[in-house]
DNA sequence: AGTTTGTCTATTGTTGACAATCCACAGCCT
DNA sequence: AGGCTGTGGATTGTCAACAATAGACAAACT
């Protein structure tokens, strides 16, 4: 099952989205069962869709680091394509906060400061409340057993101390209870608050120390979850959330060894820093 | 420094917008204390925006209904610009969930389904409790008078069968509640939200039978606050979004007064309706 | 010397033209 | 008649050229 492979990015406009929830829209045209999967994105994806994933893709990996500006030229040469299509692909990312926009400046990989990671955690826990209430009455006991896998899972990478893998099993984690939840607006809010607090390095791994913390959080909100009952589902997810903000706030500032100085480093990095006085 | 921080999101979708609460942009450029509004304008707002901005009135006020489609040369002829920066204004309206793109088929106003609106409702009801928790603890008297003040109007509303005045009350009401909470990326969300329910029509007024039930919930809400019990507070607006929830499911089906055949059903308003098997 | 003004270049904003695709309808074949 | 095929018109997708703006550097003035 590759349900988390396509989970963060996930189009985030999506025309061709759309796994389970979406009312209709079996076949993207006509009638055809089997179109081959490069007539298929020919059919649903424009090269703004196209370009608008990539420039996903390469800001979320880092290769884009928040800060650098976008040059139309520049990136649109890369890319092989024209200017429309990459303005297109600006929009749409500038709509999903990926991008900042400045008339006549250019277009830069937005940086998200600490007040508003912690906004946005604050918002995801009021989020992950809701997901705990819906999960207490409605999982299925397949799913729960899915869950429980994953937060073994957790559990044997802390036990390795193995930082990277707990850190992607824990966006995984979250990211199937919040699908399971079934609502699909929350989902699609959910992978975009996601995404944003991926701009937000600093947050990446480190300190494995409080990996054990985390991880015996995640076997409450199963707990919580398997006992049906909604209001200590909803607390549990709720004060998770909250305190992964806490530990988030107390580790800001703290002297963290630069993730890796990547090899792009060669690329400028200039924030615009203007108005210098 | 600039604080460009001002209005973090909130620019894409509605740049004109934001009556006096905005947080600053006083200056786009320099330092020039007093720019005409016309030259700020400029200075801000490419064409791109501007027509955004109209569309999403266009549509918000019923003006161009769900189902119709958006031809490109038809819009770019009525309001004047090219064909470039309106499809830069589909694809910010398309992430903002006001439009639907299909690939060579064109760009159609959405139309909320019942179950996509349930959806909206209940993440709208959690992250009303997490404002209720909020304002709870730091609501000023100053702020509980101006809140107070709203629900004695809506009251007076109900007591003169005003469903509209209403309506725009109860809009307001929450609007300010979810801005006095503090927490930028909520109120972003929560404004998104809105503006997709807003093309849930079958929603708006009607019935105003039940307005004297949501207004006393409102008072409750009030109260809550006031007493500065996070609990409770978060519990009244809670309750308060899945009733409002309730109320709007309840209502679905019922034989309702088509709005006002608006003057503009001259307009064709093709769904696109393939697929017909 | 410091400040202001003028010019120049790189980059963005906008436009119009060209190519590709879809849809409807007419004509042909069985 | 019924269904398939091919053509025509309209609309969208993409591109490349043109206009406008911002930022930087140099010259001129006080």
């Amino acid at each position: 099952m590759k349900t988390l492979s396509a989970a963060p990015s996930a189009k985030a406009s999506m025309p061709a989205r759309s796994p389970a929830r979406s009312p209709a829209r079996p076949a993207p045209r006509a009638a055809a069962p089997h179109p081959h999967p490069t007539i298929a994105l020919l059919q649903t994806s424009s090269l703004a869709n196209v370009v608008q994933a990539e420039l996903e893709r390469l800001i979320l990996s880092g290769e884009l680091a928040p800060g650098d500006k976008l040059t139309e030229v520049a990136l649109a040469t890369r890319l092989g394509v024209s200017r429309g299509p990459l303005r297109e692909a600006f929009r749409m990312l500038d709509v999903a906060g990926l991008v900042r926009t400045e008339k006549n400046r250019g277009v830069f990989v937005r940086s998200i400061p600490m007040v508003e990671a912690i906004e946005i955690f604050e918002l995801r826990a009021a989020m992950d409340e809701l997901v705990g209430r819906l999960l207490a009455e409605r999982i299925t006991p397949a799913q729960l057993k899915e869950i429980r896998a994953l937060v073994e899972a957790m559990e044997r990478a802390v036990k390795v101390q193995d930082v990277r893998a707990y850190h992607l099993l824990n966006l995984q984690f979250h990211d199937r209870l919040v699908e399971m939840a079934g609502n699909g607006k929350l989902m699609a809010v959910y992978r975009k608050l996601i995404m944003e607090l991926g701009l937000f390095r600093r947050l990446n791994l480190r300190d494995g120390a409080l990996m054990p913390a985390s991880a015996s959080e995640h076997r409450a909100i199963v707990k919580a979850i398997a006992s049906g009952r909604p209001d200590a589902a909803g607390r549990a997810m709720f004060e998770h959330a909250m305190r992964s903000k806490e530990r988030t706030v107390a580790n800001y500032g703290k002297p963290h060894g630069r993730p890796h100085s990547d090899p792009h480093s060669t690329r400028e990095r200039q924030e615009p820093q203007r108005d210098p006085r």
